[in-house]
DNA sequence: CGTGCGCTTGAGATACTTCAATGCTAGTGG
DNA sequence: CCACTAGCATTGAAGTATCTCAAGCGCACG
């Protein structure tokens, strides 16, 4: 493996910056990493299919989701370039869910047997792995929040903010104004609404000026009126690299007494 | 720490089986283990607050939520004996969320530091900890599906038909007949609707004769009937002991191509 | 013996869905 | 190069699951 290659795969994942260069070079040559490339709509993973590899997305979209005996559609959650494809399958050999690339993507592959022991021999890497799936389960207890107890223009202009800030917090995107894959039954599947009531909020953010999605490209006009619908400040925007017990986020300023 | 109480533990934590009882009584030497009562209300975490301890509850049920700033409650877990109360806190000092005891509770806390010194230097602890870890992902990524995509009965129906099944598979209970000290408010917390929709949903089950609900108590009648109503196979009812890579849970049995 | 919390129920409101039709664009085959 | 098709976005109209508001009731607690 490069320096270069190296170099871009620390900028994309600042958590392996917590080991050495020689340290990450020694896990990526133990476990065989090389890059892999994927067509749009190839399955990255298949539900009930034994997962081989773990893998770090270098560039473009995937989503990974569930899908319901009837139909009904759950995306768990979007991964771009810096995101972990499936943190679960250190532990879990077969899961229960699919990955499958939205756009083309390259992403560095791993071999998992291989990783879980050169993990186990190197405290450093434990740790970064065990934050990292940390940060996973906090993301999914946010988007619980999300899917539980907020209304539609909530819950999307959410989305929009988050991707947005992810995307430029990673350097993928520089201006409020860049590539946007997904498609409106992506939104709605996140967000568990229909696609016609996706287009509907759409319009009604694209009407007040605030957003426009179009043709693949995404442009916030305003970002303030955007958080404001999202019900988020500045500060939640910020994407917290998070380190072994330095993370102190916190989602809500006030809390009432809860009943009981 | 006597014999009977290790016994206890390992009896609601079979995870920790997989240490030889010498390695886990050193673990709990180690981090000062010692039982700790609370009574119902008492807050066990609370949001901002610097997390000292790792707990696990041994007798009791407590609520791990999160309230938005306007009032709106999201419930993100039930604690009952058996779970950990919180894994978040082994990477965060500080968390986004609170835990209040239901009933009066009785916990096993350790002191965080110590045991994340402890972890670190014993292999076989670390898998534990990152299966507990990853567990509490696949949970939280279930719920996002039942609160995304599932209707009133299904969330109301699944809620108590795991419960149930945690609570038996834990031995903390026999029949489908037991203590639930749970208000209809926090069912609704939980499944994302409203204490007077759930009050109506539940005369639905007991009209039914699948489920009654009174004075702290819960029947279940017709387990058959629940599942059904719960869009649930009995397999799934099973609680899997996950041990490292060893999980092979597939939640849904078909699925159809999804669109993009 | 009041007071408060939780459960229950009715009536009316609404956020979101379902169904259905139209148009646009890109890809495909002739 | 054009006709044809498929997928996606858009919009209207009608339906419904769930919410909001409001009132009454029972029980536990001080």
């Amino acid at each position: 493996m490069d320096k270069a290659t190296l170099d871009r795969l620390v900028a994309l994942f600042p958590r392996f910056a917590s080991m050495s260069s020689g340290e990450l070079e020694e896990l990526l040559r133990k476990t065989g990493a090389r890059t892999v490339k994927d067509k749009p709509r190839d399955y990255i993973i298949r539900k009930g299919v034994p997962v081989q590899e773990f893998s770090c997305l270098l560039s473009g979209w995937a989503t990974r989701y569930v899908v319901l005996p009837d139909g009904r559609r759950q995306i768990l959650a979007f991964k771009t370039p810096g995101s972990f494809i499936c943190v679960h399958a250190l532990c879990m050999k077969v899961v229960p869910f699919s990955v499958q690339a939205v756009t083309a993507t390259e992403r560095l592959a791993m071999d998992i047997e291989a990783l879980i022991d050169a993990v186990s021999e190197l405290p450093v890497a434990n740790q970064i792995f065990y934050a990292i799936g940390c940060h996973d389960l906090s993301d999914a207890e946010d988007k619980m929040i999300g899917l539980g107890r907020r209304d539609a223009i909530e819950k999307i202009s959410r989305l929009i903010a988050k991707l947005y800030a992810r995307l430029h917090e990673t350097g993928v995107v520089e201006k409020p104004a860049f590539e946007f894959p997904l498609r409106q039954t992506h939104i709605a599947d996140a967000t568990g609404l229909t696609s016609v009531h996706v287009n509907r909020i759409l319009k009604q953010l694209r009407m007040a000026h605030v957003v426009t999605l179009d043709k693949g490209r995404i442009v916030i006009h305003d970002l303030d009126a955007l958080l404001e619908f999202a019900d988020m400040t500045r500060d939640e925007l910020e994407v917290y690299p998070i380190l072994p017990r330095g993370w102190s986020r916190i989602t809500d300023k006030t809390e009432k007494l809860p009943p009981t």
